[in-house]
DNA sequence: ACTTGACTTTGAGTTAACTTTAAGTAGTAT
DNA sequence: ATACTACTTAAAGTTAACTCAAAGTCAAGT
């Protein structure tokens, strides 16, 4: 596969994945005789797992630090076993976060909407009771 | 209170306060007669919304244009609105990522534990099968 | 009066993660 | 043979979000 056909496959550019070959994120990709990048079927699976992991918002820099550690062969295995529980964590932290912001968005939009709604009623323009004194979404 | 105060109760250093009031993330701080910012109860509101968003990944661009339509009043609840809806819908889709992810950490660390576990009870290595041919978790 | 320490502003520097540019090559179509 | 397109590398540029540095001010303590 060509680096343009595996950037279609998996919405990354191929400055990206060239990108991600030259800081190790990825394995070196074999190459043709032209030295023009031809991704293995090995190659796209860790292309479609450094994407995974990437959307999710582990770095790159654990991931290169990973994908070192996989070639280095199985004596690493607990290390990269370590890494990933890192990266566990540290995405159970990122999504409590976002929980506790979704809720808190969720409060504000009830919040516009009965505003709004009670202005449109009336036809006229309510205080601003959201963002400031009268505000008790904290 | 002080910027000092400030930086404290809610772990922004001094630096990231002034920035957030310079991009206008946060509405322009009062200042003593000295010209030294003073945080009202309201600044202090603020901040730490601004904190919470910020936690969540929200960009300083979508707050600062969120602060700045509230600062001119009701007349821009409707679009107020609108900003903290795409927001949420953005949090929503990254939380949907990082609950793929999880799931798929938890299926290599659980292959990672076994691997491990027979490779110490044989005492030997084994060979790596979490990244490489039979990975079975894409 | 003088030092100290926390503040002020403006502007430059840093980091992560790409993204673009420049200059060149390889393979294909006419 | 020549033009075209997609590729190659190395290096510089970009963006977001801070973070630091320089030079100066202000209030409190000695």
């Amino acid at each position: 596969m060509t680096i343009a056909q595996v950037s279609k496959l998996y919405g990354l550019s191929s400055d990206t994945l060239r990108y991600y070959e030259r800081v190790g994120l990825l394995p070196a990709v074999g190459r043709t005789s032209g030295g023009v990048r031809n991704y293995s079927d090995e190659d796209l699976r860790w292309v479609e797992f450094i994407k995974c992991m990437r959307d999710a918002g582990v770095s790159v820099e654990a991931l290169s630090e990973y994908v070192r550690l996989a070639q280095q062969g199985p004596g690493t295995a607990e290390a990269r076993r370590r890494i990933l529980i890192e990266q566990r964590t540290d995405l159970e932290k990122r999504m409590e976060e976002i929980r506790k912001t979704l809720e808190r968005l969720d409060f504000k939009i009830a919040n516009y909407d009965s505003m709004l709604a009670a202005g449109l009623k009336a036809g006229n323009v309510c205080a601003d009771t959201t963002d400031k004194k009268s505000c008790k979404d904290g």
